[in-house]
DNA sequence: CGGGTTTGACCGGCGC
DNA sequence: GCGCCGGTCAAACCCG
């Protein structure tokens, strides 16, 4: 494949250089890649819901974002109040799976899918009224990297003032056309 | 005691 | 229609 490969390093007060080494990422300064969906003609939904059930998508994620994900009428739990919601995912470098970004979660589930060492673990913004939804999952081929995948825009701020992952995440959602 | 995690059950979509 | 599989629920549990 020959998208097109960013690399994303964080303002963060350390060394924010790009010449840091792998080893020395960190939480702190996590890496991160993501790639760009823009010539990829498949639909987003589809793909982005198979993105590990279909293609071992080797080191690299796609973004998934704005696209319609109709919401079953009748599913209970009744967080189904919106009708589109954004999501994209993207690769950090980072030694823990969960990562600071500024905002709570709360985990309300773990599954392991198959075809993949490492657990998947669902996670819901604690904030009230804010149902946005991650998904933290470790990639099988290289455990150095985790997968995120965020659904959903936060309506709320960032309880704490680790403004440096949200800085990318808004990068993200700005690049993105929607 | 309150909030978060764990974990098995359950539900619904999808492919065969 | 049936079974597999991913996502969610919720009760029990844990921990500060």
């Amino acid at each position: 494949m020959s998208m097109e490969k960013y690399q994303i390093f964080l303002p963060v007060s350390g060394p924010s250089s790009p010449s840091v080494s792998p080893s020395s990422l960190s939480t702190e300064n996590p890496l991160i890649y993501f790639h760009g969906d823009s010539e990829n003609e498949v639909r987003p939904e589809s793909r982005f819901q198979h993105l590990d059930a279909k293609n071992s998508v080797s080191q690299t994620s796609r973004i998934r974002k704005g696209s319609e994900l109709k919401v079953k009428p009748g599913k209970r739990g009744g967080d189904g109040d919106d009708c589109r919601k954004h999501r994209f995912a993207f690769e950090t470098r980072s030694q823990v799976d969960i990562l600071d970004d500024g905002y709570r979660w709360r985990k309300y589930g773990q599954k392991t899918v198959k075809r993949s060492r490492f657990p998947r673990s669902y996670y819901r913004c604690t904030s009230t009224g804010c149902n946005v939804k991650k998904q933290v999952q470790r990639n099988s081929k290289d455990e150095g990297i985790v997968v995120t995948t965020y659904e959903g825009m936060h309506n709320h701020a960032t309880e704490r003032s680790s403004e440096n992952f949200e800085d990318i995440l808004r990068q993200i959602q700005t690049c993105t056309p929607f």
